[in-house]
RNA sequence: GGGCGAUUAGCUCAGUUGGCUAGAGCAGUUCGUUUACACCGAAAAGGUCAGGGGUUCGAGUCCCUUAUCGCCCACCA
């Protein structure tokens, strides 16, 4: 027996030699499982892609749990025999990473524009690449069986082309088009600021309730009557009697200084207690009006630059900063006798988180995509939509859920789902910010040309400043890291669509969906089979980790200190589908104890038997038949559990049947048939004893790799595989 | 305001087509252990499954309702 027996397992000197195995091995790859035929090559396959972390640090407890479960399906579907595939990536995050890399340069002093477009890339990319390394290092300690050979970045070169190739396909289709939207502009630091850059203030202000003019026949409430000369409509609720016989009239009238034409729309968001129930809708210059600007068609009309200014209206107001124009239309108001009521109030003000100026909502041509739009499918793989039919986008996520093509789990993400596409509106792709794929449009004038290049005629093309939302590569991940566009690649054949998505519930609509957008659009196919969402993991108190509460978790001090298999154990018992699970290190402590315990076991095997019990048994004696036909029934509930991704109750069975019947029962009653039994009931045991361990490393195997693998190595014989990890899970 | 979820042993949680004499880990109790394992074993203790009502031969599980807690989304003109 192998000395190391002696003494009590160690995780922490087992683990990293165990993934280099198999990293030398080549067996993570698919192709090299075939090569030295562990795989049938016309076997079925097995696919999942990773959802690719993003590259702004390190991995979190969540992104350990995520792991654990996909490695669990990918080595589970291996053991079956299958061609089984799990890609690994990560994602640039546009947006995030940005951030992120430009709070560390403030700390230096140095900001963005200073650098420039090219030198803050620069930047990124080098945090992006430190990020990267570290998540994979991480990733490898996990224990997750990915396929480095076929690594992917949502950034990388071949995913650039398929980001062109599909903003291009959907531009020819005229599924995408330019249009104006709302979005937060910071006139101090001239630039977009995303939403969660955003702070909301509380700040004193005043309610202004007026009348546009004599001839208007009610009052509006505004805190900021400036806009107003921007107003093109005024909204109320539906059933507010004090304005209903109004609803559908238009005013026109001078209101300092300019021109303004209202209409009077009825919109179920208006609040009819607040103010006096009627509120100016002004397009241009409120995120919340553009919206109801957008229910109902209304004109948009800008009044304010992108330095703040205003750039219509008397004297006074226009070319004056926003603050001033304020004081100006109330003096006006004031003489005018329009002015009714000025109230003392405190509102909530967005400001620019990094130069504190008050945000200033403006309009800028962005990029959309339509998804009420008719287009021709010409391919169709999807139950309902033939070859050459006219869909829209939102008919083809809807009919792949209905259909049940793909299946959400668990099943109440479904509804949510449903009701999500049911209300989905046009796609906004396209991002004030340089970190990302940058929008493959160029311009000359009037022209417009499509495509990862300029044209190659003289003349200036310049390209579009913007880049694109990050969900848009990321849509494509299923497919882009398989070969597309290249339509001959033999992985997309073999291994599209994959079989399971496994994310978190809280990406549901960003990322799910625009991975179904993109799949049927593009291949007229399905992303995925199943979607299976995991929880958040919290601490033992089941709160939230964050970094003010201070406890957020690091899942590779918990590796050190108890190995990667109790911790995956730990994670996956009594963790279902979409349920959050509490992270509770006595329960890791538990599991590593549990590791030792099979340890132990395996002592007791080894010391117990020799190999050649192995050998052919003449009979099992009455009692091991017994406990055979109990072990088959195990395995079959177990296989069963995992076909329907019940691994957390899989877990807690093989926890159970291992210590409590294997070693408590089936141990300690092996000692007294080696002392006391007879010829036939010695033989069979010692058979039985080594069977049985070699069937528990197979079936735990996915659950705790590491020390199932280790021991292994120890208790296989020549006609065992010699890899656990490449082994076929046993028949029943 | 809209949507979703939770409430089971002292603590943290399983219990997924209704069949449970309701389970696990940790903590606590009693006893034991010179070799597979003290990262141990044996035995017991602990619960009107949030309250109320209903469906059913049968409900922790399905329906209604109340209470408490939590999450997501929207909005304050």
């Amino acid at each position: 027996m192998n000395e190391k027996f002696l003494s009590p397992y160690n995780a922490q000197k087992t683990e990293d030699a165990i993934y280099k195995k198999w990293e030398e091995s080549g067996f993570f790859n698919p192709d090299e499982m075939i090569n030295a035929q562990l795989t049938q090559p016309d076997a079925e396959s097995f696919s999942i892609v990773l959802p690719p972390p993003n590259v702004t640090g390190t991995l979190h407890t969540g992104h350990a749990s995520m792991l654990a479960i996909e490695d669990i399906m990918v080595r589970y579907n291996r053991l079956l025999g299958k061609k089984t595939l799990w890609i690994p990536g990560t994602d640039h995050a546009a947006i995030a990473t940005q951030s992120k890399v430009e709070k560390l340069l403030q700390k230096e002093k140095i900001r963005k524009h200073d650098l420039g477009r090219e030198e803050f890339l620069k930047k990124v990319n080098e945090f992006a690449q430190n990020s990267h390394d570290t998540i994979i290092a991480q990733c490898k300690k996990m224990g997750a069986s990915l396929d480095w050979s076929r690594e992917a970045y949502t950034l990388d070169e071949q995913r650039e082309e398929a980001v062109y190739t599909a903003f291009k396909k959907m531009y020819d289709d005229n599924l995408i088009y330019r249009k104006e939207r709302i979005v937060n502009w910071d006139t101090k630091g001239q630039t977009t600021i995303s939403d969660d850059e955003v702070v909301r203030v509380d700040r004193p202000g005043k309610m202004y309730t007026f009348k546009y003019s004599h001839d208007f026949p009610f009052p509006i409430a505004t805190t900021r009557p400036e806009t107003k000369l921007g107003d093109t409509a005024v909204a109320v609720h539906p059933d507010d009697k004090r304005y209903q016989q109004y609803i559908g009239n238009e005013y026109s009238f001078n209101f300092a200084g300019a021109d303004v034409t209202v209409k009077i729309v009825a919109d179920e968001h208006v609040d009819p207690e607040f103010g006096v129930g009627a509120l100016g809708v002004t397009p241009a210059h409120s995120i919340a009006d553009w919206e109801i600007a957008e229910r109902h068609n209304l004109p948009l009309k800008q009044i304010i630059n992108e330095y703040g200014k205003m750039t219509i209206g008397m004297e006074g107001v226009k070319d004056t900063k926003v603050a001033q124009a304020r004081e100006s239309v109330v003096a006006w108001l004031e003489s005018e006798g329009l002015l009714i009521e000025t109230e003392d109030i405190i509102q909530s003000v967005g400001t620019a988180e990094r130069t504190g100026a008050v945000i200033e909502p403006l309009p800028k041509l962005q990029w959309w995509i339509d998804v009420n739009k008719k287009f021709t499918l010409p391919y169709s793989n999807i139950d309902g939509i033939t070859s050459g039919s006219q869909v829209t986008l939102k008919e083809l996520m809807l009919q792949v859920v209905e259909n049940e093509q793909i299946k959400i789990m668990p099943a109440q993400f479904e509804k949510q789902y449903l009701h999500w596409i049911n209300n989905l509106r046009d796609w906004n792709i396209s991002r004030q910010i340089w970190f990302g794929h940058r929008i493959p449009v160029w311009y000359k004038g009037e022209e417009i040309h499509v495509g990862a290049h300029a044209p190659d005629d003289s003349g200036e093309w310049v390209q579009d400043e913007d880049t694109l939302d990050t969900w848009f590569s990321s849509g494509l991940w299923t497919f882009s890291t398989l070969g597309w566009p290249n339509l001959d690649s033999k992985d997309l054949h073999t291994y599209h669509p994959t079989q399971v998505l496994e994310t978190g519930y809280d990406i549901l609509p960003f990322w799910v969906a625009r991975m179904i957008l993109m799949t049927t659009y593009l291949l007229g196919d399905i992303p995925f089979e199943t979607v299976y969402l995991h929880g958040l993991v919290r601490d033992a108190q089941g709160r939230k980790m964050s970094k003010s509460l201070g406890n957020i978790i690091n899942p590779v001090d918990l590796i050190e200190k108890y190995g990667t298999d109790a911790l995956r154990m730990a994670m996956i018992v009594g963790n279902g589908p979409g349920n959050d699970v509490n992270l509770d290190e006595n329960k890791i402590k538990a599991y590593s104890k549990f590791g030792n315990k099979l340890w132990n076991i395996t002592r007791f095997i080894l010391t117990e038997t020799h190999v050649s019990d192995d050998n052919d048994l003449i009979e099992f004696s009455p009692r091991d038949k017994e406990l055979l036909n109990e072990q088959q029934t195990l395995i079959s509930e177990i296989t069963k559990e995992m076909d329907e991704f019940k691994y957390y109750i899989v877990g807690e069975k093989l926890y159970h049947y291992i210590w409590h019947t294997f070693a408590d029962e089936i141990l300690e009653e092996s000692k007294n048939i080696f002392e006391n039994g007879n010829e036939i009931e010695v033989m069979s045991r010692k058979h039985f004893l080594r069977q049985t361990l070699k069937t528990m490393l197979i079936i735990l195997h996915p659950f705790m790799p590491f020390i199932t693998e280790e021991i292994w190595q120890d208790i296989k014989n020549d006609t065992d595989r010699d890899i656990l990890m490449t082994a076929l899970w046993p028949k029943y």
